[in-house]
DNA sequence: AGAAACCCTCTAGCCACTTTAAGGTCAAGC
DNA sequence: GCTTGACCTTAAAGTGGCTAGAGGGTTTCT
């Protein structure tokens, strides 16, 4: 076995950096791109080579995505101090509007939860036609374009469309 | 006012088709290129022009749209016929596995819920330091990488990030 | 010397759009 | 007939937060 892990130099490569993290190495290194992290190009050749301090930075954003917080979340909660008391209003107002975010989207998901629901008993796989295409239909042809027909041009959305990622 | 709203000619312009659906013109465009709709560029001029059965159509995929469902599952739902078995059999199926989709992200948002609450508590404004962003970074530390330490690289994901999209 | 395991940069792809740029067409008013 | 301006066209790039791949360099052990 040829591994290199060099217990002479001092601090983590990427990989050793990746598996104490938790975050991927692509990921580090789009981290680095993105300025959430430092940029490390420390060593002879150029590999990083990361800290403590910097692992700490890593699992700190990791567990930020982990609350589903935006880059943008995270970078506002990055170097806060914690006897600033801007920054601590700071981070309260972020995490404030976060769990706005996720009430919301909650409640949204229920709604819909519903919806699909009602939609879902109107077909039991019996009879000739179809009942639940048909309903798909129906409700298509129900669903409010735009309320009066003001000439508006707004796009009209009924819930914010929020990803799947192929379960 | 030069306003071509040409009453002459059969069929809607793709602003008009936009107005109707409730799908944005840009979005309509969209759709056509990737096959959801078909492609209309019957005039004389390059102007697409739409029909009462393409209105429906795109009020059909915008219906399914704000069911959250991925385009991949709208494509499935389309053009199936209500007397034939085993598009009804599609349907259900479809429908079934985007309300398990749905149940996995609202039971990942009520956790989620729970966990930013918790952490909320831990700030009240008072005190010379600030037991929120001390929370956060405690909480860093505290939240598993790796089972075990194997050397499994794995990315190791706590929840999907979903979008939030900049309320 | 060779193999294995790591590292690098750069690019493209994912999803479902939205936005922008640069230009063509149509109807009405002067 | 010429301008105005509201519409239409295509193509390309941007959004967010990554992931995956190509093509190559470095290190360490055998």
């Amino acid at each position: 076995m040829a591994v290199p892990k060099p217990q002479t130099q001092q601090g983590y490569l990427i990989g050793q950096a990746a598996q104490r993290s938790g975050v991927t190495a692509a990921n580090i290194r789009f981290y680095e791109k993105e300025n959430l992290i430092p940029a490390r190009g420390t060593g002879g050749n150029g590999y990083r080579l990361y800290n403590d301090e910097d692992l700490h930075q890593l699992r700190f954003i990791r567990m930020l995505r982990s609350l589903d917080m935006s880059l943008a979340e995270v970078r506002s909660l990055l170097g806060l101090n914690l006897r600033n008391k801007a920054d601590c209003q700071t981070a309260r107002t972020t995490l404030d509007d976060h769990i706005g975010h996720v009430r919301q989207r909650l409640a949204e998901l229920a709604q819909l939860e519903l919806d699909l629901q009602a939609l879902r008993k109107r077909c039991n796989g019996e009879g000739a036609a179809c009942h639940l295409i048909e309903a798909l239909h129906q409700r298509a042809s129900e669903v409010p374009v735009d309320q009066g027909d003001a000439s508006t041009t707004a796009p009209g959305k009924l819930h914010k469309p929020l990803a799947h990622r192929h379960v």
